[in-house]
RNA sequence: GUUCCUGUGGACGAAUUGGUUAAGUCGUUGCUCUUUCACAGCAGAGAUUGCGGGUUCGAGCCCCGUCGGGAAUACCA
């Protein structure tokens, strides 16, 4: 179904014998995705979308997702990054089969943990002649580096430059054999063949080929005996039977180093299947997303909250900004991706439903804050308001507004489809938890006559006395006032929403009224009657 | 510089695989509804499919060239 290479034909024509074996071979090739992310700070936006392709091709193939921690980089380590990951794709509902803390039978599942794994597998290769020594050290390499920028060419530890360099297939073998007995510091790199194309079949990009010669012997085993990203992502990917990769357009460049690795490793007819996701780009279309930009264009590029070590490297995430992790994940699932169908709003279980690989696009898709806001406000308008309340609390609470849940749920219900996110609704429905800041002068200006007082509080008292201070009670009687004192709802309404809201836009009326209650609501009219007037004598003299 | 990827209204992107007037959504403008705002509904503006050639009765789709954008080019992933 995947594989489109096993040609149907060959099959007919060979019989039953074939026919167990390529039995077999499917039954071990049995759909596991892995997400293999690098504690190395926040995981950004682009990296959770990845996750949540994988995961969503898991889903929809009923396979299996793993969590695999790449932290062979000791330098670039930086711990709670590993709970950071974790704890974000739980907000978002992005759950993994086999990881760390879970388990599974191909673990451990952090790449440092699995260090002494490698180096057999480096040691083959040099046996084999695929791989080799190399003493040269870093400084070495960065001072003949800066020398071919001078010259403007770029130094690349290739077929024809390691013929010049320090390693196994230049020294002479007794002098390899001392340095390596010495215990000097060596790497391991991958001896690349010359003249050899190597085909990369990648499932969004279609046939890709690179030509050897353009490739470096890269590093495979580092100075510090750890693999690089290359050497233990192939080694994991084979150990942990992974049939499918499903990550960044960068890694492109590097996968044909890791399909010779594969050939070298004679791993090659179990090797997954590529698929590279375009990148997830800057809202100016210039460059790749960073989490600077997060700053730097007001928006969130993290799925939660970071505290780094100083506010330059701290993040707010999706989440504290108010978004809900449906919303998240619906916008993510669009950015690079579509259904081919009209249907824009997908619940996580849908997005799987409807998931294939082959609908993945190959540009670069632009990070569109506002439609990612579209897309929480539509999530928010089809959110029960009881459920909503409860989100809306910890904003609530970090104001320092003390409310019950159901006023909480009414306001929420008045405000949500006013805003694209939580927080705004205690922003700028604040009015709601605590005294008016400001009353809108534009319209008391244009209107108010110290004489409509009496009206309103005539109107005010019938309202109090009804017997139920509840909405549609209160616009019923509101039209019999009007009408006995021939008066239209122009009259009063303004006034009465600026008086209890400070603005002239808003919930309708009569809700805000039932939840505000009387007490709350002939208060306001008192302390607002003053201000009109104020505005209506500052008028007049001017 | 080199290698690779990529290019459809401002943004995301569809187009039955070569078939006629290039979907839809976001955004934007206006109208309707409404006491306001928003939601919703309706309508409008916005594209010679990066550009230039070629193949073909016919090209967004195939071929060649060209330009733009991006990524990689580390003892980082």
């Amino acid at each position: 179904m995947y594989r489109l290479n096993d040609s149907d034909d060959n099959f007919a024509a060979s019989g039953p014998r074939l026919y167990l074996i390529l039995n077999i071979k499917l039954m071990n090739e049995k759909i596991r995705l892995r997400f293999a992310p690098s504690p190395t700070g926040p995981l950004h936006i682009g990296g959770v979308r990845t996750a949540l392709y994988n995961y969503l091709f898991v889903k929809k193939m009923g396979g299996t997702l793993i969590l695999r921690i790449e932290d062979t980089d000791q330098e670039r380590y930086i711990a709670g990054a590993e709970s950071y990951i974790i704890e974000s794709l739980k907000w978002l509902g992005i759950e993994f089969d086999e990881g760390p803390g879970i388990g599974g039978d191909v673990g451990p599942y952090r790449q440092s943990e699995r260090k002494s794994l490698y180096g057999k597998y480096a040691l083959q290769l040099v046996e084999s002649g695929h791989a080799y020594y190399a003493f040269d050290t870093k400084e070495e390499l960065d001072a003949i580096r800066t020398e071919y920028e001078g010259r403007k060419e770029t130094f690349r530890y290739d077929g024809i430059t390691r013929q010049q360099l320090k390693n196994s297939l230049t020294l002479p073998e007794e002098a390899v054999k001392i340095r390596l007995e010495s215990g000097a510091p060596y790497t391991i790199r991958l001896k690349v063949p010359r003249d050899e194309e190597v085909l990369i079949n990648d499932v969004v990009r279609g046939e890709v080929v690179f030509q050897t010669n353009e490739l470096d012997d890269r590093i495979l085993l580092k100075g510090d005996g750890m693999p690089t990203y290359h050497l233990a992502n192939i080694v994991d990917d084979h150990l942990m039977k992974i049939s499918h990769v499903v990550r960044g357009e960068e890694w492109l460049p590097s996968t044909a180093h890791h399909i010779l690795l594969y050939r070298f490793l004679s791993w090659e007819d179990t090797m997954p299947q590529f698929a590279h996701l375009p990148l997830i780009l800057r809202p100016n279309g210039k460059g790749k997303l960073s989490k600077r930009d997060g700053a730097k264009f007001g928006m969130p590029v993290f799925p939660i909250s970071w505290e780094g070590k100083n506010a330059e490297d701290s993040f707010e995430g999706f989440r504290e900004f108010g978004f809900m992790p449906e919303a998240v994940l619906n916008f993510l699932a669009f950015l690079g991706w579509n259904p081919g169908t009209e249907q824009e709003i997908f619940s996580l279980s849908e997005l799987a439903e409807a998931f294939t690989l082959d609908r993945i696009s190959k540009a670069g898709a632009r990070f569109d804050f506002e439609k990612a806001s579209w897309f929480n406000q539509q999530y928010l308008i089809q959110t029960d308001n009881a459920e909503l309340g409860q989100l809306l609390k910890p904003f609530a609470e970090e104001k320092g507004y003390e409310v019950s849940d159901e006023y909480l749920t009414a306001v929420a219900g008045m405000m949500k489809e006013r805003v694209n996110t939580l927080p705004e609704i205690v922003e700028t429905g604040y009015y709601f938890f605590e005294p008016i800041r400001e009353y809108e002068e534009k319209m008391i200006r244009k209107k108010w006559n110290p004489d409509r007082q009496t009206a309103l509080l005539n109107l005010n008292q019938q309202l109090e006395n009804l017997p139920e201070y509840q909405a549609e009670k209160l616009e019923a009687s509101t039209k019999e006032f009007l009408e006995a004192n021939s008066l239209g709802f122009g009259d009063v309404f303004p006034f009465y929403r600026i008086a209890l809201s400070g603005t002239t836009k808003g919930p309708a009326l009569f809700e805000m009224m039932e939840a505000l209650g009387t007490e709350e609501v002939k208060k306001r009219l008192l302390t607002a009657f003053p201000a009109f007037d104020e505005v209506f004598t500052k008028k007049i003299n001017s």
